[in-house]
DNA sequence: GATGAGTGATGTAACGATTCAATAACCAGG
DNA sequence: CCTGGTTATTGAATCGTTACATCACTCATC
């Protein structure tokens, strides 16, 4: 049979010259061996004989042997990453959240893809889309619109999922979650123990439900008081909105301005910390601040910002903790909506 | 031949079964085409007829199909993703330089994986190796070690590599850096100009090539002069190291104290600042803080800090544009190293 | 009504690995 | 030196796509 031998002809042809990354046949034929012996000295290496593994593991590092990660892959039909879906990479909190969930995968030897919606649905929409067309294991994400449908469909399709911050409470679905409303409230009580009797919220979107439960507990707060909470709402939760918010609180009379300002994350908190202070107003006895999350800048503001913290990287620690655990053992699995409390540390910008 | 049917019907339980996601095999039979057609329809939707086309659109909205990517990549011998290695994705700095290079991704339909080396050999090498074992068309890489042998051996083996922010000379590959040793000279002189004669360079470890540059280009501003420029090494890039190196100096009698310092970043220099700040010295009355990076951070500090800009999300664009120029078309394709000139951006922290 | 050009659909080898049933090699014991 | 029972290795089927060489139409032309 002529064909056999053209057809290795070509294929050798073509691997040599073309691509130069040397296959799984041509460890075995420099070995000496079949290719599934080479197989089995990748995966279970104590099925092999430790003379010929010698000569397999001779051969592939001779030749520089990495095995290829699609083929695994259509074979097993899974390929050995998780996703990550955030939105916004340059937000500390997201990063420090991303290093909890490595160092779980790191442990599973399974790789984290890391995603940046940027609060987009197309692009969530998107990354989603082509996560699960990588035949991801599992996606950790924190959805652009929590109650969409985009991830239900992932789900029923059959890709585990952990909602990450932004968790709903269905049962359908495992999530790792702060309770904001408690969160809003521990920092609204702090400031009008300290005697705030007007504050203002400054965050938004309020469609992200996360900052709605921020001021939903701040709210809770002050009810059945005297206390003026106003609300201002921003576009985004960048240092540079804070930044605009900053500007049209100051350009108010003092006596129509607030004496203190929760902000819906550290980055807010930032922004209106440098424009307050530009303008010359002092931090905290012309206005105290206090910002949520806790990020390692906060702290490390000239005045250090009172913050609600979360628990940044054991949240994404957890998250992937309960994702791996659906993956690995998914009949046994319940989902679980773990919720952790936040807690309040008060620095400068709101010392007494 | 009876096993052929035999084999189809096998096939066909496990689907069902065991994966429920749909194959293309799976749409072909409900839109009554051969998978050939389904596939045209996929990639070269001009060339199937606008009927047979909309049925087969039907089946793949109807089943859910999403294409298994394992398997597309295996048939055209690269993934669509690229692959991006940072030493630290917590530092904003990174953070930006991966916005710059995802933009560019995405307009040519890639992903980006994004790996965090830590300043870790061992890992770096396990991710250069896993994305290699991809087959991703090619690898964005801040090498920890960049003189290592691990980045030639991936070229020598085909993956096409971009050097990010510690290019070498070599002209065997692509880089995209910034002249540090500008920026230190830039950072010093600005010190010097504005009064100070006793100057201490904070950062390290000194084996981090960029770092050392700096120092250097900051040491031949000040050479031939009087001014003392003393280097406090530190044993990493973070607002934590910052935050130790400030309290050496802060606890030194003040006539032995220098009156500025320029930081190898801004995360040092905030950790400086803070710690300054809180033992009650005056920034910059007291001492001044030269960062480097100009993160965002830096305008936000309540001290708006001196810093020495990189243009962060251009190097990441540039980049990545080097790396489809050598994708798309390597034999036309001729190496460049592409150095960008800093500048330096003066707030409060310096002020006069 | 047969011919041929041009277009659209089909069928199948190939991509590079894993898996597992079948076979070969080995080694004691008689 | 053969036999029986392990153990080590082999070979082929398989994963889900793509690409391309065939094959089947349709429709204008003579």
């Amino acid at each position: 049979m002529g064909w056999r031998f053209r057809w290795t002809e070509a294929h050798r042809g073509r691997s040599r010259t073309l691509s130069g990354m040397a296959r799984i046949e041509d460890v075995a034929a420099l070995a000496g061996v079949s290719v599934g012996t080479v197989s089995n000295v990748l995966n279970r290496p104590q099925a092999v004989t430790p003379k010929t593994r010698a000569r397999v593991e001779t051969a592939i590092a001779e030749l520089g042997y990495l095995p290829n990660e699609s083929a695994r892959a259509l074979v097993s039909g899974r390929s050995r990453t998780v996703g990550l879906v955030v939105p916004d990479v340059t937000n500390p909190f997201f990063a420090d959240l991303a290093r909890g969930a490595e160092e779980v995968a790191d442990k599973h030897d399974v790789v984290v893809m890391l995603y940046n919606s940027a609060e987009s649905p197309e692009r969530e929409l998107r990354y989603l889309g082509h996560l699960e067309t990588q035949r991801v294991q599992g996606i950790l994400a924190t959805p652009v619109n929590p109650g969409g449908q985009a991830v239900e469909a992932l789900i029923k399709r059959g890709t585990p999922v952990v909602l990450l911050d932004r968790g709903q409470a269905s049962r359908t679905v495992c999530s790792v979650a702060v309770d904001h409303r408690a969160g809003g409230r521990l920092a609204a009580t702090h400031l009008t123990e300290i005697g705030h009797r007007r504050i203002a919220f400054v965050g938004g979107p309020l469609s992200v439900p996360g900052v709605a439960e921020r001021l939903d507990g701040a709210r809770s707060a002050v009810d059945h008081s005297d206390i003026l909470l106003e609300t201002i709402e921003t576009p985004s939760l960048t240092v540079a909105a804070g930044r605009e918010a900053a500007t049209t609180l100051v350009r108010r009379p003092a006596r129509e301005r607030p004496t203190a300002v929760f902000c819906a994350n550290d980055l807010l908190a930032l922004g209106v910390l440098q424009t307050v202070a530009r303008e010359g107003l002092r931090v905290p006895e012309d206005l105290a601040i206090v910002g949520y999350d806790d990020i390692e800048f906060a702290a490390a503001a000239a005045v250090p910002l009172t913050s609600v913290r979360q628990p940044r990287e054991q949240l994404g620690r957890v998250a992937a903790e309960l994702l791996f655990e659906e993956i690995n053992d998914p009949s046994r699995h319940g989902h679980r909506q773990v919720v952790f409390q936040p807690d309040l540390v008060v620095r400068t910008s709101s010392a007494g």
